[in-house]
DNA sequence: CATGAATGAGTCTTCATTCAT
DNA sequence: CATGAATGAAGACTCATTCAT
């Protein structure tokens, strides 16, 4: 195996576990057994337990923005943009429960960038006519806590039902659409 | 200090303890000393660090379901009643946000009883054509998700304002009203 | 055994393989095993090893001082002096080699209070006619130095030898009086 | 850089590094990196760690018998040779002073020879009338422990001044010299 | 020959739990 | 009942040594 062979490993045994059972509930040789290594080796790619957690946090927190954040389709509509929106996070938590279920566990899921991009959205939105006014900070808080919520009431690791998704995401829209 | 004058004590710090650095992240003298009592007396009141914890979870849990729970007003509207348990919701975070944190942290907020209040409403507004068909997972992942999202905006230990909050409210209301 | 007990049987054991095998080559447990105790509870006693060792250090570098520095007696030449602090110095080696063999090993035998005395005895002794002018430096250097060479020769943990520590004193005396 | 050039080079960084922090204190890849080399290479050379310090122990021992056993001048008193060994003494330990430091950490300097030497010095000393008798031991341990003492009372890595060396040196000759 | 990634036994230290006072 | 000193298993981290390249 690799060095960064041996170094994916570490970050993917590290990922399950601390999303498993947290940082602190988690041993370093678990880890290692995890990831096929000996203890020593994880040293030999990070310095300390902390600095493997920050760095697959760091490394996670971008990807989850990377991916929801991709340019939006041509001529869409502020709806068009809040379901895309909606169906990338799905996506993310679907493809990468364990990912998910760390970035929720550890704070703030890469605040800035999502949260400029609602501004955006909800700023579109009104000059549109499509969307009431809505501060950026709720319109974040409905589409991550929706997305954790139905995470919750799957079972652990289990993926979201396709169809709750999309009724949520009709839900969703209601909440800040101007009314007819 | 009366012996159940301890016990609270025990459970009040570990609470506090437990919502800042978690239940791994926290020692058993740690909550001694938040409590104000010798290591030893914890375990006359509690067998093990994890009998503290679920007693803690159980109770806390209980009294937010408890608070949330409490009997309607008479001649509400499936409207009014969706707003008094966001708002109930809100108060309970509000003021005792060590607790709500605590439970947010460690999984599931003792989903059964919300569950069947969120099945009701629905049903309720169904009938009353208010509401459009809306799953109760749907519906508590709404809540809970827009209540955990608005808790994570505010500083660490900060308190949701109050202006969010109703914003947020009439989101929620809009989200599964039927549509006019 | 009372707290103050292991303690004692702490700094005990630690003295004894410090002496032995220096403070790198020294695990904790061991010195547990020697001091009768259980790993952690030297943690109760010293929070870390470092600190163990400077309190070792501190403790024995002024018993050494405390011991070769009492008053001399009433009416002493500078010859007596000399005697006397050479008899209590190869004393203290032979009642606790250990610790003179820990104190040797780590750096100065608490320099400052030494050299002080054996100053003020160069300079009585320059007064009085009996001494030749030399340097307080040099002086100590012979004592402890003469002190470690006779240590040096007697088997690990052996005593010096009465008739070889007699025969250097006569010599320091000759090296430092005044000719005749 | 030759196979030669690279044993040399792990000797040198090893003497330096025991010098200042103990064999114990002194990690391999420590050594390896102040000598330029991986850490590998070093077992190429030595089986172990141990096996590295007792080759340079022989080493230096070796050579500080040997500079300071030279064959002394044609003609020489005792006095002269007295002076002769003391002066090669101090030179080494000016010289090489990580050397000496490590001789003087890890026991005994190369005792044999010298002790050889001196025993030799006294009883030439003592057939001519310049030496009062005086265990061969005894001289060895005023020589070494002067020279350890004077070596304390300069910095770490810092030089014995040349005046205390020489003050020191007619110390030593009336420590051991016939009454006049 | 030289390298340095990999190993895992061993290090210092912490902490849940017990029990004599 | 309350205490906190004592325990030792377990945690994070180090380092002498090996071996595939």
């Amino acid at each position: 195996m690799s060095g960064l062979g041996k170094r994916q490993a570490i970050l993917d045994g590290a990922l399950m576990l601390f999303a498993a059972k947290g940082f602190d509930g988690t041993a370093v040789p678990e880890i290692a057994a995890a990831a096929g290594v000996a203890v020593g080796t994880i040293y030999r790619y990070f310095p300390t337990k902390e600095a493997l957690d920050g760095e697959l946090r760091a490394l996670w927190a971008d990807r989850f923005a990377g991916e929801v954040l991709q340019p939006l389709p041509a001529n869409a509509t502020p709806r068009a943009a809040l379901r895309t929106y909606w169906r990338r996070m799905a996506a993310f938590a679907r493809t990468h429960p364990s990912a998910y279920r760390y970035l929720e566990l550890n704070g703030p899921v890469e605040g800035a960038r999502i949260l400029q991009a609602m501004q955006a959205l909800a700023d579109w939105g009104r000059r549109e006519g499509a969307m009431k006014p809505v501060t950026a900070g709720v319109l974040q808080a409905l589409l991550r806590g929706a997305l954790a919520g139905l995470m919750r009431l799957a079972a652990p690791d289990g993926a979201i039902p396709p169809a709750l998704a999309e009724e949520m995401e009709d839900c969703l829209w209601n909440a800040v659409a101007a009314r007819g």
